[in-house]
DNA sequence: CCGCCGCATTGACCTGGGTTATCGGCCACG
DNA sequence: CGTGGCCGATAACCCAGGTCAATGCGGCGG
């Protein structure tokens, strides 16, 4: 299952044998989370990372009144908390949206590869680049897009790294998250994600229901999200 | 001037002398850049790193309308690209937003430093790393903190950046800035920054005039802001 | 088979923040 | 030493999105 994340890094630099099969060795094992877990809580000292099998997890922080912000949605393939390599505890919590399978990877090991192989490091440390760069992506939207756009410009990001990872047709994408979750990457509230979803529905851009995004129009759901994937690096690159 | 980046890099970790040495050896050359003037222009191709070394900076993306969403500010001490090290090319623009001092580190120099001290290479990473946990706090304001809520933590997380390197007192700093510039970081209108700063005054909190920021009542500020340096991860701790 | 419960849907109404516009102060520049 | 442009301040009005509430519905434990 690992098969993701090498697919995911294969897109963006050249990974050798030799550096694959230290990347296989790396896992210590693997580990299943139920639906809503919340898997790693912040300000809690860490010691190994967690790669994402299979499943959705999220990134977020709240507020005292309970409103939670979700900063960023991970898929197979990712490592949902890389960063903690470097930070050693992290500034937010990270739960699980869906049941899910993580490889655990401790950190001691990614400091023996990444001294072992200094390109692997720039690797991961692009990585956790990338990440930044869908943040800022997202505080775009945030800060500027209005609801609708908001919304397709996620459902936009979603198809390309799911697809990256084998896990979209051309057609669209599984995505088993309710409208409230949607609402919590949006910064909007849970009906008017609704209102919005029916009206991107209307328009015959996408279609989101029971689990599942059906892409009806990619080009004009694109040009009213204002989507362009440059921010997610897709080009090959050595680094 | 590199000193406040080195404040900046040792109020996180361990900087020895021969690494220090090795750092200052890095800088190819400085260069002024005048206010407003746009440094960095996204998706060219970079071989540089820039270093601020006084002044203001700032990423921002913004939307064909012309939108714009400032995504993070820099203050002397911060690279502003040591992204670009291995992104390559940015997915944002950066510009001065006061006339500034930069540093050229050429990333060939960064990959000689990297390879020969694998312990600043993690402290680096950390340092995008920590660019990314801002852009997560931002993304919790943009996305859930109101207006005024908004503003109080923009000013909170500036008073403990600067103060880190030097650039604050016990009582405020300065902060060239307009209010249509915050108002870019927010998410707001201007009008609507003017409305909220007046509102802080008022309540005794803030007060932001003539490009400088009194610190009324920190206490209450950080409360309505409801900030929390965790994520700026003031801790020494070894990487 | 029943009764929850979580989720989606929709309508009616409200409000935080946006929009537009005007005015005054400051200062760089001719 | 005018004057035009930028910035801050404020007022009047507007609207995107929030709030509140009711309804429906599918899955599931008992």
């Amino acid at each position: 299952m690992i098969e993701r994340h090498l697919l995911k890094l294969r897109a963006r630099d050249e990974i050798s044998d030799e550096e694959e099969r230290a990347i296989r060795a790396v896992v210590a094992r693997a580990e299943e989370v139920p639906a809503d877990k919340v898997y790693i809580r912040h300000d809690v000292l860490l010691d190994t990372c967690t790669l994402l099998l299979d499943g959705i997890m999220c990134r977020y922080k709240d507020l005292r009144n309970g409103e939670r912000q979700i900063t960023e949605l991970h898929v197979a393939g990712d490592f949902v908390d890389l960063h903690s390599f470097t930070l050693k505890r992290l500034d937010h919590d990270i739960m699980a949206l869906t049941p899910c399978v993580v490889a655990i990877v401790p950190h001691e090991r990614i400091l023996e590869l990444t001294e072992r192989f200094p390109h692997l490091a720039r690797v991961y440390w692009f990585g956790t680049n990338l990440d930044a760069a869908i943040h800022r992506e997202w505080e775009l939207s945030l800060g500027r897009r209005t609801a609708a756009a908001r919304i397709a410009h996620l459902l936009c990001e979603l198809f390309v790294r799911l697809g990256l990872v084998g896990l979209a047709t051309n057609k669209g994408y599984d995505l088993p998250l309710t409208q409230t979750d949607l609402a919590e990457c949006l910064g909007l509230t849970p009906v008017h994600v609704n209102r919005m979803l029916k009206e991107l529905r209307e328009q015959g851009l996408v279609e989101f229901a029971s689990g599942h995004v059906d892409i009806r129009n990619w080009e004009g759901l694109q040009r009213i999200a204002e989507f362009s994937p440059s921010y997610l690096y897709l080009e090959r690159r050595s680094r």
